[in-house]
DNA sequence: TGAGGTATGTTCGATACCGCACATAATCAA
DNA sequence: TTGATTATGTGCGGTATCGAACATACCTCA
């Protein structure tokens, strides 16, 4: 069943929800307004496909969106993970329109998007958006450095929280609607793996779930068993983007 | 002993060996040579360290400079390796003007280098510069997350043919100078693995080596154990930095 | 109420890599 | 030539994760 796009009317003013909206300068926001497109983001929507050229670009505010590489045997792993703290396809102004990752829907919710001639039109006015933008994918890059640090170095156990922590940052709660089969899926393990590390979290207090509804008792917790990737990424995404309006 | 950028005159006319400097309109070209500082780029030299702001930005022409990320516990993991086909402070554009990671020369070689100042200036143009570099920092952002696909689902064999090959790609001839304990510090393995590794290519009569001294035999057969990770890569750079004057 | 599907839990042998210890060999300095 | 240093080769037990098979528990819907 592919989930599909449904674009309403923009309904409320929860545009601000996502950081990137929220810290654009009066000038551009009243310009990009008219333009911004609500959109549902169901579980599982494929957001652009490897090598496709973007139509649009997505400004997440409740879901979650994973940048995946699926290899050609059909294992996969997560590259990165955007959410209200985000864009999702920087490549159409990056250059090229299009990367060899897919993104898909992690957590559903809904977003805003931008046509990508707009988006262009918007880049190329090389002003606060453009700079907006680039500091935004800095920070990606960080995500997917140290993506490539945790995956060489850290346990599975480490990554399941620095995981969970990263989709928590996220979301405006502390449920997860999420099962042990896609959370192997976006890690690149085997489900057994993941069940096993869960089992431990929820022993210890961490988390409670069932059946695909993760809840975070403990964040700090959390927080004390992950590797220092989370923390080196946090803090990048933190001086980069500050929260308040840049510029 | 701490090696030393040395500065001197440019010499020749060898900023072309630079695909990005080499790509530049005629206009910019005659902006950029007088501001072009040539220099030696010695092993080991640190181009930047995690959380410094860049005074300059390098444009190797036969160095090869590894991007790699040290841990806490002093393990490291390459991130991504920057030759002549690119250009090592990508954040000093992109913004914020550090990162948590490290420039080391892996390869020594020669290079070019321009002063952050200047290089926002041209950045801020707005111009084919700017379009140039994003462009190639997207082909990055490509590397770094195959690195982050690669370091979770590939063998050390692999990953061993991958990074001769993204070597040898950024090399004059076919010869390496890298001992395996360096080979393991990219990796993010141990030397021990490097070795099995290595003796199992030479014994396929694909590599040969002495004490620090690596040359390929045979590059096809490099390719052919490799994962599909470098294919991807390569394709990728070749797609988004066609070599002919861009734009 | 029961049946089928799906999510989670458990076990077991295989394996890739690790950490460590140590052997050998090439290079360099005295 | 000798001795020190550095690079490479080898062996061994330990462990995290894998792949596969199977057990259990929960949810949904007929």
């Amino acid at each position: 069943m592919p989930p599909k796009v449904k674009a309403t009317a923009v309904d409320v003013d929860d545009f601000k929800q996502n950081h990137l909206l929220a810290s654009l300068p009066a000038a551009e926001l009243a310009r990009w307004l008219p333009q911004l497109e609500s959109v549902d983001m169901p579980l599982g929507y494929v957001v652009y496909e490897p090598g496709s050229t973007l139509a649009h670009v997505y400004f997440p505010t409740t879901a979650i969106v994973s940048l995946l590489y699926v290899m050609e045997n059909g294992a996969s792993a997560e590259i990165a993970v955007v959410g209200n703290d985000g864009v999702v396809g920087v490549s159409l102004f990056m250059g090229g329109g299009s990367t060899p990752s897919r993104g898909v829907v992690q957590s559903a919710g809904r977003g805003f998007r931008l046509k990508a001639s707009v988006m262009n039109e918007e880049f190329q006015r090389a002003g606060p958006v453009l700079h907006l933008l680039l500091r935004y994918t800095q920070a990606l890059i960080t995500q997917m450095a140290q993506t490539a640090v945790c995956n060489r170095h850290h346990t599975l156990d480490q990554q399941l929280c620095r995981w969970l922590l990263l989709s928590l940052d996220r979301l405006q709660d502390n449920k997860l609607v999420m099962t042990q089969e896609l959370i192997a899926n976006m890690l690149g393990v085997r489900r057994e793996g993941v069940t096993e590390g869960a089992l431990k979290l929820q022993r210890a207090g961490l988390i409670s779930y069932t059946r695909g509804r993760i809840t975070i008792l403990d964040r700090p917790g959390l927080e004390k068993r992950t590797c220092e990737c989370y923390a080196v990424v946090r803090k990048e995404y933190a001086r980069l983007l500050p929260s308040k309006k840049a510029i």
